[in-house]
DNA sequence: CTTTGCATGTAACATGTTACATGATTCA
DNA sequence: TGAATCATGTAACATGTTACATGCAAAG
């Protein structure tokens, strides 16, 4: 039995695309799964150690890993489990919410402009990811996009959010 | 100089709001910034006992503690910090993204069921909020309510989206 | 009088990041 | 040949949760 429950089933649905070495598991979170999920080299090795001592994974002849038939099926119990409910840490809105307590009003306005900034660019990479997603040839091309809609949905709902709190504070739009 | 930036800056903000006993603190902040932050008992406590070293917290009298002149100092430096970006970990877009490797695609059904109920009641409960904290006199409103605004357009994207989701994978809503 | 809520704290554990050490290969 | 990228791993540290121990006060 393996700890780390949700790298550990990062690790094996990396793996179930195709195989990899360690560090080719930490580009395909980075690139594919980077705008919902993270991990790092001092994760993702322990990991895959112990992922090999319990069978679920094994080292091709070419060095990399590959899943097993044990850890397809450990795969599918992990993807049956209710996501691990993620305690709530939004920095941002812990600032908005004591921002009466700022030393100066446009600390606020800058913070918010930020959220801004970044939500648009969040929304810019989404729309060229989903374009890129659209053109592979992959029957799990559907659940992909499905994870983009997300993105794209929450990062607009931030945007119009911050606009419209920005507006709310009489502190209008950046005129440059 | 007190690690811990972000619990420092919830337990400040709670006691700039008013003094409270680290028990106080924790129910302020479960109760007043709960969808957006969390902190437990083991990290309060010990935060709490830094923050009185550093005098940026003091005991009251009634065995309160309250925030001190030079902790509102602290608490308006940590706000104009830039939030430390969290790394993304979300549990049920990683369920999605692999979806394809379940073993039942109900289980695909079911975990996008109950995001959407999550996001519903959720979405209720933020509407009973902004009701009540529309009704406290005090200066903080404002910001108070930006957050439970920012709650409500994030639920209510994650209600669209498991609908648009469900809907696309020719599951249809559920018929009970 | 006993249960519930208030209150404080710690120790063990789990999780996760960062910095470091090391070396092969590739490409300019 | 030198830089960048691929590749593996560990150790120290930081953070955060859970379970436990303890006791008081209020309410029923």
């Amino acid at each position: 039995m393996v700890r780390r429950s949700q790298t550990e089933l990062a690790v094996l649905g990396a793996l179930a695309v195709e195989p990899a070495t360690g560090y080719g598991v930490r580009e395909a979170i980075k690139n594919t799964l980077g705008h919902f999920w993270h991990e790092s080299f001092g994760q993702i090795y322990p990991t895959l150690a112990e992922l090999e001592d319990a069978g679920l994974v094994t080292r091709t002849a070419a060095g990399q890993f590959a899943i097993t038939a044990e850890g397809r099926n450990r795969l599918a119990d992990l993807l049956a489990e209710p996501p691990t409910p993620a305690r709530p840490r939004n920095g941002l809105l812990l600032r908005v919410f004591f921002a009466a307590h700022m030393a100066d009003p446009a600390d606020l306005r800058q913070l918010l402009e930020q959220a801004r900034e970044e939500a648009a660019a969040a929304l810019s990479r989404y729309e060229t990811l989903a374009d890129e997603v659209a053109l592979e040839a992959n029957p799990e091309v559907p659940n992909w996009m499905a994870t983009i809609r997300y993105g794209i949905r929450h990062a607009r709902a931030t945007l119009d959010w911050a606009e419209e709190t920005l507006a709310d504070h009489q502190l209008g739009p950046d005129p440059d």
